[in-house]
DNA sequence: TTTTTATACTAAAACGTTTTAGTATGTTTG
DNA sequence: CAAACATACTAAAACGTTTTAGTATAAAAA
């Protein structure tokens, strides 16, 4: 059977004096409030002896503050994320919060059923990957002066804080890469073009591509073909019909495998001969033979930033700071997949 | 600013009625406690209109139960364990339970410090993957009538609901396809065989290879030498001593991680050559060349069984049933790595 | 007619905290 | 010696629910 854990009342009835003091030696404020050395003492040392753990949910119900954050990404169980989340979870513990994981599937119904779920006071804050079309979601949070973190990607025209990367320039680094290690038709894979990040992905490879005289190969996926697990029938295609290219660039990590694997059905020469890179690294790819080159995000710099945006917006009162955008650099992990042999 | 959510309070006042009342009705209880249908109606249509939302921390304080689930793995980045939580996730949502994610490191420490965090009341129950030392915390747990479902591990002499996978079994097959094969010197690459699986799958293997009148060669790699990134040095003087092997199973993923990327440096023409089996799948393995022969875990099924052991330690008053333990069958994923050419 | 039963509703306590606005002393100060 | 101040402590309200133990009226049964 559950015993009853101990209270402050407890404490208060068994010390013979009132919630109130033990409540302010509890919160170390014995001193301001001027309660005397020996009974800050004892009660601190029969708070030990019993054990005491505040009961939180009292607390957030007299404060409002939970000290719990919402961490909303696409899939929780992709890679990129899951790195992610194992960073920010120990970083949110050392500020004192507890972090709710959640996938939204990139879906918006999902997205919306899962913000309202948590909804105001249960939570305090919100770290978000945002599906297409929640813009006005998150304005209405932002209205109601909730703290919201934008990851990954963020909305144009809305004012919220966010930490994305640099994707345009990523993906033109990557690109002239490939290049300079004179590959000439770089195949260019990617899907819903409508988010922020994945524009910037494909205009970084256009970029490059035209600066340096050649032309663009792209196949767009559309992103509910992907879901029904279509994207390799389509990379299957693109490849069919442009037999000149000799190189991909993979703009997701999961298109990325996609392709590998028609790569590996359809001639496992081909991996070796093709200039291939993806964007996002995995544990795997280094051990891949040949091992991809990948663009890698900094994973832990963008969990350190997403912690940095969101502490002032716990803290404030009434919000009047401009939001702060936090665009941060990839780094090119160059391995055997994108030289020539 | 944060403008203040309705209350039943403020629903009751605004409809000349108590909140007794109020809360009957969205409670659902109107019939059985005789609201009238038209009282019920403009009730349920203010609410709607108001858009309402309980304040869930009341309702915890108030009820004593929070709606939220731990859950808590070894390393939830790990792909094994980010899958596992994707699928929980969705069963937990629909039974109407929330579910905060960590990651223990499979430190006793770090494990007791999170359940100690997470403290009575605050949280309904506990999945854990419990680290090698923590039976008296968990014990402890039990005794308090907290519901608690140990996951891939449990300890041996201690009543507590589990999900694990038959891991000798697991074991016994995935050497015995490779003997199958006419794999006959196969090293087994393990790690600290004092938590259940890993003797499970140590035992499974020897048992194996005795049955074949074959010879066991095990590498045992202690858990912290990996832990200080020397996971891979080991493997690689294994491998120097026993130039006579012909095939390795790797006991976990992430050995299997190490042990392809020793391979590669050593040689790369040692992948395709050796006869190679993994412990838990991962997505990259099918893609691989050769594609890797993996030990599969049933994801979904064991999430499922999850839940089933946790609902009804979650409504129980008087626990008084014995604890289930339930035993999962895996499944090889047999591929190219484990044929021999 | 009185008693029982059913219907429709409510006052107030409780969950465990935090915090405001005190009281009751003793000690300085003008 | 009264006024001001400092010290040590506390009563009670509040956070938003749920739930127990009611009350008041009308209808049915005795």
């Amino acid at each position: 059977m559950k015993k009853k854990p101990v209270s402050i009342k407890h404490i208060a009835s068994e010390l013979n004096i009132s919630v109130t003091t033990v409540s302010f030696v509890l919160n170390g404020k014995a001193k301001e409030k001027h309660i005397s050395k020996e009974l800050t003492k004892k009660v601190l040392d029969y708070a030990k002896l019993m054990n005491y753990r505040p009961n939180q949910v009292a607390q957030s119900l007299r404060t409002g503050k939970s000290k719990l954050l919402v961490f909303m990404v696409e899939d929780i169980s992709n890679s990129f994320f899951s790195k992610l989340a194992r960073i920010f979870e120990d970083i949110a513990y050392d500020k004192g919060y507890k972090v709710i994981f959640c996938s939204n599937e990139n879906n918006d119904e999902k997205s919306n059923e899962l913000i309202t779920l948590f909804n105001f006071r249960q939570v305090d804050g919100f770290i978000i990957v945002p599906s297409p079309g929640i813009k006005d979601t998150i304005e209405e949070l932002l209205k109601d002066g909730v703290p919201v973190v934008l990851l990954d990607r963020f909305f144009e025209e809305l004012d919220c804080c966010s930490v994305v990367i640099d994707n345009a320039q990523a993906s033109f680094d990557a690109t002239q890469h490939l290049i300079d290690n004179k590959f000439k038709n770089i195949g260019f894979i990617t899907t819903a073009v409508n988010q922020s990040q994945m524009g910037g992905r494909l205009s970084g490879y256009e970029d490059a591509v035209k600066t340096n005289g050649l032309k663009p190969h792209t196949l767009q996926i559309p992103f509910n073909e992907i879901i029904k697990g279509r994207g390799k029938a389509y990379i299957h295609n693109f490849l069919n019909n442009h037999p000149e290219l000799d190189a991909l660039f993979f703009a997701t990590n999961y298109l990325a495998q996609s392709g590998l694997e028609v790569l590996k059905e359809k001639d496992s020469k081909l991996i070796r001969d093709l200039g291939i890179i993806a964007f996002d690294d995995n544990d795997m790819f280094k051990i891949y033979d040949p091992a991809i080159t990948s663009v890698s995000q900094p994973l832990v710099e963008i969990s350190i930033k997403l912690m940095e945006l969101m502490l002032p917006l716990l803290k404030k009162k009434e919000g009047s700071e401009i939001p702060q955008k936090v665009v941060l650099k990839t780094e090119l992990l160059i391995r055997e997949s994108s030289i020539m042999k």
